[in-house]
Formats: structure tokens, sequence, C-alpha cells
DNA sequence: AAGCCGTGGAG
DNA sequence: TCTCCAAGGCT
């Protein structure tokens, strides 16, 4: 008794398979902001935003981005700019300026129309193949298996997958029998099933195998060993690096710099500064990247703090400190542009978190010191 | 293919 | 403090 629209040879498990999943769903899918609606712009927003970054960190991006740019037309008016400053702390910048380019390209060239294609949404900038195929199964209600990372680690322990699921062959395997799981007309449920199941239940370390719906099909949990799908490679040492940046204060206002677009934190606004060379001492690289990024000749001054950073692939010790121009005016030569601006509206500008620390140290201190001048000019 | 790209929370 | 890693995509 094979139904329509279904490869052949789906079996009695696979269909007891998908039953399960959804009917799980039902009743423990979890409240978000973008399941509220259905359109494929908030879908479509939602998806960017949660690439590679938890549901509780997107949740108050997600609000505030849809208030501030509420239709695809708002979003594709706006500068580039307020888009990152709307982005600002999300981290994966780049994902802000293919948003934003995405948005432009599809009111100039589809008037605004969202593709219904798996190929039309991949050729715009930022969108993936899992990405593409989520939209089109969530807000179009398309029969496409989405996989996502929480999606393929279900899926693995669901199968006790061998195969490294990242590799494209092992990739394909894993698409094509979780294809052979999807109930037609119901992907969009279906996809956002595996997730949910893997994001509360089929965690990554530890996870709540008693409570799982597909406990009884569940390969990995016959073995005992859940925790050991999917498989996963070795992670690499972060190399350290040493970083200095300089405030550089002149008739009440700071010196930042932007960041080329492309590379990282593009687009971004940040102390001039940059990566230590090997022989070179704090001052000497602060005078150098400051003479190449911009054409000036500095005096380092006072240290003012130091901190410490994470990125994905490398670790930072930022060493911050006061600088005073001896010669020449700055100018973008090693960066997207150049300003002199207030402390008090330095909020309007997109920073990185470490330049985020400093922004919020400069306002501590300046207040600090207007505390101390008052008292001062009190007394006088 | 494999390295690059942010950040914050959990354990 | 340290490791892991979360609704991936780009080059």
């Amino acid at each position: 008794m094979e139904r329509e629209g279904k490869p052949s040879g789906i079996s009695e498990v696979e269909r007891a398979i998908a039953e399960a999943l959804l009917r799980w769903y039902e009743t423990h899918r979890r409240d978000l902001p973008w399941r509220r609606r259905r359109d494929p712009y908030a879908i479509w927003i939602a998806e960017v935003m949660l690439q590679q970054t938890r549901v509780e960190t997107v949740i108050p991006y997600y609000e505030r981005f849809l208030a501030r740019f509420p239709t695809l037309q708002d979003l594709a008016a706006a500068p580039l700019e307020e888009v990152l400053k709307a982005w600002e702390g999300l981290g994966y910048y780049a994902r802000a300026r293919h948003l934003h380019e995405a948005a432009r390209r599809l009111m100039e060239e589809r008037g605004g129309e969202f593709p219904r294609t798996l190929a039309e949404w991949r050729r715009l900038p930022g969108v993936g193949p899992y990405m593409a195929a989520a939209i089109l199964s969530i807000a179009f209600g398309q029969d496409i298996v989405a996989l996502d990372g929480n999606a393929i680690r279900v899926l693995a322990r669901l199968f006790a997958f061998d195969q490294d699921p990242r590799r494209p062959a092992g990739r394909r395997q894993l698409q094509q029998r979780a294809e052979r799981l999807l109930p037609s007309g119901q992907a969009g449920a279906f996809n956002q099933a595996l997730m949910d199941l893997g994001a509360t239940l089929c965690t990554p370390k530890s996870p709540r195998c008693p409570e799982c719906p597909l406990r009884a099909f569940c390969a990995a949990y016959a073995q005992g060993n859940p925790e050991a799908f999917p498989v996963r490679a070795p992670r690499r040492m972060l190399p350290h690096y040493d970083v200095t940046a300089g405030v550089i204060e002149a008739d009440g206002r700071v010196l930042i710099a932007q960041r080329p677009l492309q590379g990282m934190l593009g687009g971004l606004w940040e102390f001039p500064g940059g990566k230590v060379e090997p022989g070179e001492s704090l001052e000497e690289c602060l005078q150098r990247e400051l003479r190449e990024e911009l054409g000036i000749e500095v005096e380092v001054g006072e240290p003012l703090l130091t901190l410490r950073h994470t990125y994905t692939h490398m670790r930072i010790t930022l060493h911050v400190f006061r600088c005073r121009i001896r010669s020449g005016t700055p100018q973008p030569i090693g960066c997207a542009d150049v300003r002199w601006v207030p402390i008090a509206e330095l909020d309007r500008y997109a920073f990185p978190r470490t330049d985020q620390r400093i922004v919020e140290w400069l306002r501590q201190e300046g207040s600090s010191s207007l505390t101390r001048q008052t008292t001062g000019r009190s007394r006088t």
C-alpha cells in the first residue's frame, strides 16, 4: 500500500518514525517568535540569524530587527551601516552584508517577490543548501528536506550513521535516507521537528533518550552509544596573537576606523591597530599600524586596558593604549573609512565585542573624570 | 577540500 | 580556565 508521490519502498518503520516525530512535535514544539508567522521574509531573517547561533541569543536580535526593518522593502532601502548596527554583537557579520545585498537584489530584479525554487534561492548571497530548503519547506510548504546540524545529529544517531555527514558523500547519503522519512505535505513540521528534537532531547552531550519519541527506532540507542554519532573531526589548536589598539582623542572626539568590507568583522568600526609582529614591541606595533592604516605618526601614551578574546579560529590579547598624533592627518589607507566621533555618539556605530568594551570603558572613564572635574569645580 | 568567519553559554 | 559548539555559507 504505497502512498502517492513518495519514493517506492517506504517501509512501515519509516512511516512510523515520521508519525512518532510529528506527534511529538505537536505537543513539544517550542513557541518561537518566527513560528508565529509564516511570511517568507520573517522566516528568512530568522534562518540567517540562527546560523551557528543559539535560539536564546537570536530572539532579542530578531525582535529588534523586524521592528526596525518590518518588510523586505525596508531592509533593501536601508543603508548597510544600519543593518550592521542591528547585527552588532551577533557575529558572523558577512551574514548581515549578504542579507542586505540579497534584499536589494530581490527588490531590483524581482520586484520584491520571493523565489519559489531551490535554484533561485541559492543564487542569493548567503543562502546555502540548508537555508533554501528550510525557507521553501517552512514558508512555502514544499516537500523538501532541510538538514541542519540538529537534524544531522538526530538522523546520524537514528541510523547509527558511520560516515562523516560533513563530507559530500556522507551528506548525500544522509539526505537520501531523510527523504525516505519525509511525509508529503508536512515538510515544514518534519524539518522543524527534527531540529527541536536535536535542540532539546537529542543533544550533542547527554542526550535525554528516555524521553525521545524515536527511541524505539534509534540504532545508536540500541547500541548504547548515541554520543558516538555523528562522527566528528578532531579540533585544531587555536593560535594566539597579541594585538594593539589606539585611542586617539582630540577636541572632544575620538578616532575610529571602519574595517574593510571583506574579511573578518568586515564593515565594523574599531579603534585602529593590529597584530604584533615577531620581535616587535607593543608600542612599535601600534606606531606601525597607525602609519600603515591611517598615514599618521603617533606617540604611544599610557596603557588603558587589556582584553582577552577568542574568535572562531584564534585567540587574541588586545592591548589598548592612549595615543597622540605627532604628524599627519588620518586617511583611510588600510581601512574603509575614518571618522572623529564624540564619545557620546559612539553608540551609533557597529563595533565588534572587544571594541564595544573599549567604548564602555571610555564612557565610564569620561563620566568619572567628569565627576572629578565637577567635584573640583565645586570646591573652587 | 578545508580553512575562514563571532559570540556566549554550558559543563 | 578550558573545551565544546549552536537552525551554515563562502572561497
